[in-house]
DNA sequence: ATATGTAACTAACAAACGTTAGTTTTGTTA
DNA sequence: TAACAAAACTAACGTTTGTTAGTTACATAT
């Protein structure tokens, strides 16, 4: 049974494509031939391209800021803590590795609110982010590293892993998990 | 004195223009304008759209390349070499932030040789950032993790650098280094 | 059988794109 | 001052872009 809805299948079609070639190089009429339709037909089911980008985008942001509540609420240490966010980055990347490409890269061809939102999001991310880190190194668990360094560290790898999880794809995600936190917390020396 | 050519002079204008809304998204209207002229000047000094961008990922493609063979040829150990990789990327990211963004994001919008000899380069790099790794591990001074997790949680950080480096940008530069391979080295444990 | 709704189609639009051709301005050299 | 080269200009070109309007094909429900 396909329960997808011909919406959902244009954003995943798109969000493959955008990953390829970036939002502005991939034109409706690409999608829609990669779907076997004409360009004027998507639009019986979205409202524009521009649909297509907010649609994707925030449904993944969406997705970041409840895991990250979730965290937040677990009620561990700011260790422990680090390390839910590690695999939760890592959960998410897997199942939707398409679609974060445009999430890291095409972001700023948001319109209106849905820019405006989405900047919001990711800066309270990020700030939640850094009070774990800060609250991390002031309890004696973390090294007192710039604490800047170390959230961008992190978050820098992680967010580029959609890049190279596919093709280093043969990889158990809970080796993966297993690995990453260890060389991300622990370091390799 | 100014000896920058204007091929220079439009190649970064280019680049900050490329940096905020990607290659595509950039008009040669939008450069023109930034530069005080109209976009059919341009052509008097370069041969076309895809000239700027090659020119300016090649240029970098090339400084990380000979980067890469000043730090094989060091002599160090394995551990000193990954030291130097991060040194040589923090340096050239604070020389050329502007420009990084495009390598980082447009380089699959280069053509025929230039994109070819581009992700040959490209290649190259990781292998050899690789048996460094490897290397290290053999010989005991690095932690036994899988060799890719290492590889690219270090190579993400610093590929992703030029991104924050500027919002943090008060940070000495020598002082980052520091603090980034010590967290990437040593952990944050 | 008829009506309805969904989703495809063809055709076309205005705007923006990279680029070219030909001309004018500007500053330097003979 | 005359000649020249560099670098700007105006005007236009052929494409491609996102999008709209109007129409047709087809399955389902009455």
């Amino acid at each position: 049974m396909n329960t997808a809805t011909r919406k959902e299948e244009i954003v995943a079609v798109a969000s493959s494509l955008f990953k390829e070639k970036g939002y502005n190089a991939v034109s409706m009429r690409d999608i829609a031939q990669e779907m076997g339709i004409k360009a004027a037909s998507l639009y019986n089911h979205i409202s524009g391209k521009q649909e297509i980008l907010s649609t994707l985008i925030l449904y993944l942001a969406r997705k970041f800021t409840s895991g990250m509540q979730a965290v937040m609420d677990s009620g561990g240490t700011p260790l422990d803590k680090i390390k839910e966010v590690i695999e939760m980055h890592i959960d998410i990347t897997v199942n939707h590795s398409e679609a974060l490409a445009a999430l890291n890269n095409d972001w700023m061809h948001l319109e209106n609110e849905d820019l405006s939102n989405f900047v919001r999001m990711r800066e309270d991310y990020e700030d939640n982010f850094r009070k774990i880190i800060k609250q991390g190194i002031e309890e004696g668990d973390l090294k007192p590293r710039h604490p800047e360094v170390i959230l961008f560290s992190i978050l820098s790898t992680l967010r580029t892993l959609y890049l190279w999880y596919q093709k280093r794809g043969k990889l158990d995600v809970n080796v993966l998990k297993k690995d990453m936190v260890a060389v991300l917390l622990e370091g390799i020396v």
